[in-house]
DNA sequence: CTATATTGTTAGGATTCCTAACAACGTGGC
DNA sequence: GCCACGTTGTTAGGAATCCTAACAATATAG
């Protein structure tokens, strides 16, 4: 995911100390846990990469090359998904092929462009990874469906609003997509529409990470 | 944070072709959306660290000197909380020392450890640095109130849980505290209680990092 | 008081990630 | 056509992260 380097803002304070404080600081302690939620999946990522060999950014590719068609699997789509710059792409990708995790291949349409593939090995390790996930799901499972949704809808705004906003510079969610159509059935359980593939969907069907998602015009 | 490392799980697949998939995968998308996140908050660290001529882990020590009291500010207690060696903490602390952002200092009752404290200079960059988190709470300002709250505490359960089940380390939130009498006044609005500081605390009062953490006796 | 554990430091090495320069290829104007 | 320009991916060189291993100094337990 590409994120925008942006300025800086000026520092106004932030107090752990005083309990019972009335203003709506709820903001703050929900990013505090965002951020100690990032540093969890960033370590537990750091770790599962360790085990078998590998960088966390090399892991991160195979899991991305399992999920995505051949028109995101190029280097400097991985350099935009990830804002590195294509040399630093390159060296990792040289790596996992060096590895026999990944080949490269040529792009017929584009002399240029060399599309990666993983092997038989690197997909294999690439769905071990991928279930690194299922650790998290596991503590989901007590949860009532109707909040895990409103959470799942909270979190998925705010990665809109990011987006938006230009901080984040890749997102291919549903709810940015030009083929969206909210509330395109309302009244019905699948109250939207997803008008490129043609099918309704339902508040939870909603996708993270289509990859068939085109930006809306902004 | 720390976080311990751990075994691999068996793979599922997990699929993001096929919508209207009826099973609850939102646990999926869940997740799915959290490491988005996470992957934002690690490149926005990132950038407002390189534009101060500081490495992400240098920019997040200097925010954890600021919010924490003598006790937490050694090279061991931040080995502890970001999962590094003592050898890595030590470089990390020496270059921020030749930086001019802060200072060790001897701790009279042990005398092999040092504590670190931050110089004016570096206080000012932590502020900085800390007000980052800002640009995010300014799309959590047209939210509810109420759905805030929900989320906020959706997020802390799952800290928690993650802490009881051995994934982190260390948290140090309300809810894992040996001082939390969760729902020692019902009914009334603040319906927690901190038994060391011995004041009552409403949902939004709950702590994500508080400095008074003592882990209850599991 | 001696064995053991803890704290922080150094040295050396693998890896990440950058900038800069480069070659190869597409795309536009003329 | 063809020449300027942008894009794609690679290489080389360097700063920084983060590790293991060994070490000295101090605390603690038996």
């Amino acid at each position: 995911m590409g994120v925008a380097r942006r300025r800086s803002a000026a520092g106004t304070r932030w107090s752990v100390f005083e309990p019972s404080s009335q203003h709506g600081d709820v903001d703050k302690k929900i990013v505090a846990s965002l951020e100690r939620l990032s540093q969890v999946f960033r370590i537990l990522l750091r770790g599962e990469a360790q085990e078998r060999g590998l960088s966390p950014i090399q892991a991160q590719f195979l899991v991305h090359l399992l999920h995505h068609g051949a028109a995101l699997r190029r280097v400097s789509q991985l350099a935009r998904e990830f804002d590195l710059t294509r040399a630093t792409v390159s060296d990792a990708v040289g790596s996992l092929e060096k590895k026999g995790l990944i080949r490269r291949e040529l792009w017929p349409h584009d002399k240029r462009v060399t599309t990666l593939r993983l092997t038989p090995t690197g997909e294999h390790t690439a769905q071990e990874l991928a279930a690194w996930a299922n650790v998290i799901e596991e503590h989901l499972k007590d949860r009532s469906a109707e909040e895990k949704e409103a959470v799942m809808r909270f979190l998925m705004d705010l990665i809109g609003c990011l987006q938006k906003s230009g901080l984040i510079t890749v997102a291919r969610m549903c709810v940015t997509c030009r083929f969206f159509r909210p509330d395109a059935h309302p009244g019905e359980s699948s109250s939207h529409h997803c008008a490129l593939l043609d099918v309704p969907l339902s508040g939870s069907d909603l996708r993270a990470d289509c990859p068939e998602h085109k930006l809306a015009a902004s």
